[in-house]
DNA sequence: ATGTCGCGTGAAACGCGA
């Protein structure tokens, strides 16, 4: 079995002790990583290979940047979405090959894709932003089309910012214009989801309320006014081994936590 | 409650992004 999680931290220095907590009770083999604002050099990384894990960024100063941990070796595949406009781009894409060892001498390892996604936010709607997180959703379609034929165990996870359905938000009313929930941002994750992909929660847990993140403001925690916009979304072949998946709520209850919270699933490797 | 964070700048309080 091999446990796979996806987490906007929301700055790793800021929320290292917090994150190495949830690390060490819950023992992801797979930690996507979201939002670590710091470049390369300044993630805590001794701190994670002290726990058993190697250590892949691509960090950014102040802003964005993503991670992938895994128990087992891995290659960095891609550090940035193919299609960019231009060079420096957002760090915003990690994609790895992981080597899961086999559960016998007998059995072959197994190769399991693995990207950390952290999908632009593009409010407000109908800016240049929102183009351009528009944009970026069509470069992740074309990516997941091209992996698709390549019939691996790949799991897409990340802080994908859409909200996909009205059972997704505490408010449809009130958020109906934000770039979380507009259609234009709802029809392209349904789009990459038509290509033949699985968002795991939706499929094992499709009733409404399953939130992941929760604003700072306004109480919003406390009121359960929350969004379910991290999502991990799978290969046919990962839902195949797909044995269970879930939300851990109980880090955005603690002191000084991110505003969102890791998002799990357990494949059959 | 117009209600919060984290970061960088630059030395305190502000602008930005979310």
């Amino acid at each position: 079995m091999t446990r796979i999680a996806t987490w906007n931290v929301n700055s790793i220095k800021a929320h290292l002790a917090s994150t190495l907590a949830w690390v060490k009770t819950e023992k992801p083999d797979v930690l996507l990583l979201q939002e670590i604002k710091c470049l390369d050099d300044g993630f805590p990384r001794m701190e994670f290979e002290d726990l058993g894990y190697n250590v892949e960024t691509v960090g950014q100063k102040t802003y964005n940047g993503v991670a992938v941990l895994s128990r087992y070796p891995m290659t960095v595949e891609r550090r940035a979405l193919p299609g960019a406009a231009n060079e420096d781009e957002p760090a915003r894409y990690i994609e790895a090959l992981i080597e899961v060892p086999g559960e016998t001498k007998k059995s072959r390892r197994h190769v399991l894709r693995a990207a950390s996604i952290y999908l632009p936010n593009g409010n407000p709607s109908g800016s240049e932003k929102f183009a351009y997180k528009l944009a970026w959703m069509t470069r992740l379609i074309d990516r997941a089309k091209a992996l698709l034929k390549e019939e691996e165990i790949l799991v897409l996870g990340g802080d994908y910012n859409v909200c996909p359905t009205d059972g997704d938000v505490y408010d449809p009313e009130g958020w109906r214009d934000d770039a979380l929930c507009r259609p234009e941002s709802r029809a392209r994750y349904r789009e990459l989801l038509h290509l033949g992909y699985t968002d795991a929660i939706a499929a094992r847990h499709p009733e409404p309320g399953n939130y992941t993140f929760w604003d700072y403001q306004a109480g919003a925690w406390s009121k359960d006014h929350g969004l379910r916009i991290d999502h991990l979304v799978l290969s046919p072949q990962a839902v195949d081994r797909l044995a269970d998946c879930g939300i851990d709520k109980r880090p955005r209850g603690k002191e000084k936590p991110s505003d969102h919270v890791p998002v799990w699933c357990i494949l059959e490797i």
